[in-house]
RNA sequence: GCCCGGAUAGCUCAGUUGGUAGAGCAGGGGAUUGAAAAUCCCCGUGUCGGUGGUUCGAUUCCGCCUCCGGGCA
């Protein structure tokens, strides 16, 4: 099987830079899994890299979709399949480089073969917890899908939501198109169907050694970022009439906190800090994800010879493709 | 110098009619199947500013001291 490489690791942890030069040294190509990083016109609050650095390393899937759309882990698994299959045919072998753990779990496990997302059926179920609160759609899913409503919290909005929408779509309740899934999975037969990941995987993890230096880092990179032009960058997008706090790409880390300063929510010190602080627990989040991942292999972003490491490590998984 | 407020968790504050205290935020841990940079769950011992006194017992009442606001000189 061919290999992939997933190149993961807390915000701000350097997983680009180390990306950019990875890819000046072995036939690697890199696709981006950032969620974030897919929207167009996110550049300096998402860390997009430079465009003389995507000329020596360009990226896939990156700033393509525009900010109004919402994405999902489905597309992303879909489009990264399709890129992986890409880079192989051309040679070379592709390298992940994101924090968007969901992804890249969506794309190495799969995912349920579920309705998309419907914005009528999820206006409605809105509407009903905006009057009744959401622990009222919790008790409307437990009678529907008993399983899944056990599973969730009554105030897990999102994720009632999203249940209570695939029963309504589908008339099945989303417990059974999950063990749906798992009985696909046991008995596939290895012919590279939508639910299987015909590669070898290679996960590898970028983080520094101290939580408390991640965190200075966070916090002088949220201030250069706004040195950058943060601001100005948030209020080209609030000139478009389509575009509001509630879209993903508007929710992303900084982008709203910046947002809500516009709108006067908050003065200008207070959007510096909460956007730090948003900042601080992304990374956090996505460090539950990555000790959780199976088959990690850690490494200090602050070793100095950190990309004479990774390329010693990754040279030899190159080989065998080429052999 | 005098008068009035404050001083309690990393921060902002509540509270104890005297029996050693709890919210929000921060922080930590966890969950995560078409929004995931999203969404949600769990975790609270801190010389209650210092020091004397009253009391069986003081963070709480009283005196003095220190510091920070505001006012008057």
């Amino acid at each position: 099987m061919k290999p992939v490489v997933f190149l993961m690791g807390p915000t701000c942890s350097g997983k680009t830079g180390a990306a950019v030069e990875l890819v000046q040294r072995l036939p690697l190509e890199i696709i981006n899994v950032d969620s974030a990083l897919v929207y167009q016109g996110l550049d300096i609050g998402a860390a997009r890299p430079e465009p003389e650095v995507l000329a020596k390393a360009p990226h896939r899937l990156l700033g393509f979709l525009d900010p109004a759309e919402p994405y999902s882990a489905a597309r992303f698994r879909e489009d990264a399949l399709r890129e992986i299959a890409d880079i192989h045919a051309a040679g070379r072998v592709p390298l992940l480089v994101g924090g968007t753990m969901l992804y890249f779990k969506a794309l190495q496990q799969g995912l349920a073969d579920l309705p998309a997302a419907d914005p009528q059926v999820r206006a409605d179920i809105d509407a009903i917890a905006r009057v009744r609160g959401w622990p009222e759609v919790h008790r409307l899913l437990a009678e529907v899908d008993p399983e899944t409503a056990a599973r969730l919290k009554p105030n897990d909005g999102q994720r009632l939501q999203r249940a209570l929408e695939v029963y309504r779509i589908s008339g099945e309740p989303l417990s059974a198109l999950h063990r749906r899934q798992q009985s696909v999975a046991l008995s596939d037969t290895g012919d590279g169907g939508s639910r299987t990941f015909p590669y070898t995987t290679n996960s590898f993890a970028l983080a520094p050694t101290s939580r408390a230096l991640l965190h200075e880092r966070i916090a002088i990179r949220f201030n250069t970022m706004l040195e950058q032009g943060l601001v100005a960058e948030v209020e080209r997008l609030r000139q478009r009439a389509d575009l509001h706090r509630e879209l993903p790409a508007i929710k992303a880390v900084g982008y709203r906190q910046v947002w809500d300063y516009l709108d006067g929510r908050c003065g200008y010190e207070e959007m510096v800090e909460r956007g730090i602080i948003a900042t601080r627990q992304l990374a956090k989040r996505q460090f539950t994800w990555l000790r959780g991942w199976p088959d990690l292999e850690w490494f200090d972003s602050d070793a100095p010879d950190l990309i004479e490491q990774l390329e010693s490590r990754l040279a030899p998984l190159l080989d065998s493709v080429f052999s």
